[in-house]
DNA sequence: CTTGTGGTTGAGTAATTGCCCATGAGCAAA
DNA sequence: TTTGCTCATGGGCAATTACTCAACCACAAG
């Protein structure tokens, strides 16, 4: 319509023809008449103009943050898929908000269709991700515990989440009638050799997802609170490089199984494939940073649920 | 806990689903089946961030053309500041590109470290803008509106745009409880020497910055529509010279205030000295033009926001 | 004068997006 | 419990946008 003088430049047009798309929501074609140039080429204005990031657009929520955050660690670490929930700095419990992240991730596994395995660790982090469950029934799908159930003093382990889910979750699910920790690796390799515990063993080896509480060690760790490992023990464990564990798996802080006596006596199923399955690890706050920088830095865990202060953490 | 976690967790998914789009650049098919959810619904969430303002897109390149017109209108009108946005050919609202320009300015303004005044008048073109800004926490600044905030019909004003700003900017913010119009002189008189008024007014006085938009007159014009006068009264006004409004007063082609009834029952604070401080005035359109021209003219404000073809006729 | 190169254009087409509508779930009132 | 309302959902379809390709232009080198 106005004819515009030719010596203004190509990227001046671009910049009118982006304002226009982006700015006042014009379609290109109504673009290409105000500017008297075919369509194509208005098309080929607002590409250029977003090619040559005279367009910005920037995410104006909390969890952008998040989001970009999240891309960072998925990428420094190569893990197939990470959340960041917004930290919440008015101290809470150290479950807060991830749980309902990690929930709404589990409640996404479990809407599909087809049936899937999916595999559950244990932890306090992770028995308040599966309360945060509604009701679903999926009778496609099947739940297996990746740890045993019983507690050191024999009864049922409080923090073992399948029992939990069990409430919630309509479909076939699967404990491990085992302990935690055996007293030894003959022992486990005995328990382990039986039919309804090989064949737990068996579906957990084929989980398509599993959900995995990320333990710190030290005297405050679960794994002390809950009394599977005396003080000394874990003492000694951390004087020998452990930082975290998953189902009980101890690992260093490259996130390499320890090759000690207590890794041997440990009763859970082994960590699904890396390679084949999603694995997302849970966990959030400073006194966890280590362990799960450990866990993803030595691929214990594909996925990852954490917090803003923790992926921080990460791309130090 | 529950409902706003579940009301959150739509916008977080608005928001997330916004930055994959507009950020991360993936389809909505994509975003889909990362998100577990169909494609209709990831477009649903995608627009709903664009309605929430989530998303905010700005060009960053000076078209060249707008550049040259902001600079000639401001040598014309010995100006201190002028900014040009594109014309939208199409017949678009009154407030599309300008809106975005002005809340970038008070953005601008409101990021400043140093405690600052700002004052805001009323009008919908002002009220767009303010609607464009994103939550912002400036507990340093200080905001206050130069126009009462009841309508004649005794309702809060709508468009007195102090409100809406509080909404989005963590600010103290002084409204003007006054209605706009008042029945006499010496009533005016007698509410602007309440206390509470008086503060309001000298603190409206001491402004470093101010925007306000630019009403034209006639009977489809803002004060006539909002109810503030009468038909009868709007065609005396018009024919002893009054082309536009600021904030209420009424000033005829020069930008002199008229010296009539109507500016006495004004209720209104002085606009804030254009000597010492910057008072920005946002309009555009073809119904502006007179009312934008003579307040240039008059020096009622130093700063402009308009588009191109307001721009073009000032220049004539 | 021909040829090659780089870049732009418009047409055609595939991909993507926006919108309408029927459906059904959730819920409050009767 | 039924009724009526609201609203989210997904299918379908039209509108819009992105991409490919051949043609064309300008210009420089041969």
């Amino acid at each position: 319509m106005v004819k515009r003088s030719e010596t203004s430049g190509r990227l001046d047009d671009a910049a009118r023809a982006g304002w226009l798309y982006y700015v006042a929501g014009r379609t290109q074609d109504e673009i290409a008449s105000s500017m008297g140039i075919s369509r194509q080429s208005a098309q080929r204005l607002v590409s250029l103009a977003v090619a040559e990031r005279l367009i910005k657009v920037r995410l104006d929520h909390p969890i952008a943050a998040c989001l970009e955050l999240a891309n960072a660690v998925r990428n420094k670490y190569g893990l197939r898929q990470v959340d960041i929930v917004p930290s919440d700095p008015g101290a809470g419990a150290a479950t807060v908000g991830i749980a309902e992240a990690a929930a709404a991730e589990i409640e996404r596994w479990l809407k599909k269709t087809d049936p899937i395995v999916l595999a559950v660790g244990t932890g306090r982090t992770l028995k308040a991700a599966v309360d945060q469950l509604p009701a679903i029934e999926c009778i496609n799908h099947r739940i297996v515990s990746l740890t045993g159930n019983i507690a050191p003093d024999g009864s049922a382990a409080y923090y073992n989440v399948i029992f939990s889910m069990a409430d919630a979750v309509k479909a076939r699910h699967f404990p491990m009638p085992l302990p935690v920790l055996v007293t030894s690796a003959e022992e486990r390799e005995t328990l382990h050799a039986q039919q309804l515990v090989r064949s737990t063993l068996d579906m957990s080896a084929q989980a398509d997802v599993t959900f995995v509480g990320i333990g710190e060690l030290g005297i405050d760790g679960p794994l002390c609170v809950d009394g599977f490992l005396e003080k000394g023990e874990m003492m000694e464990l951390m004087d020998n490089g452990a930082v975290g564990e998953i189902c009980g798996w101890i690992f260093d802080s490259e996130g390499k199984l320890l090759d000690n006596p207590i890794n041997e006596r440990v009763a859970s199923a082994p960590i699904p494939s890396r390679e084949t399955s999603v694995v997302i690890g849970i966990g959030k706050g400073k006194r966890k940073m280590k362990a799960i920088k450990a866990a993803v830095t030595g691929h214990q865990i594909n996925g990852l649920i954490t917090d803003e202060e923790v992926a921080e953490y990460l791309l130090t």
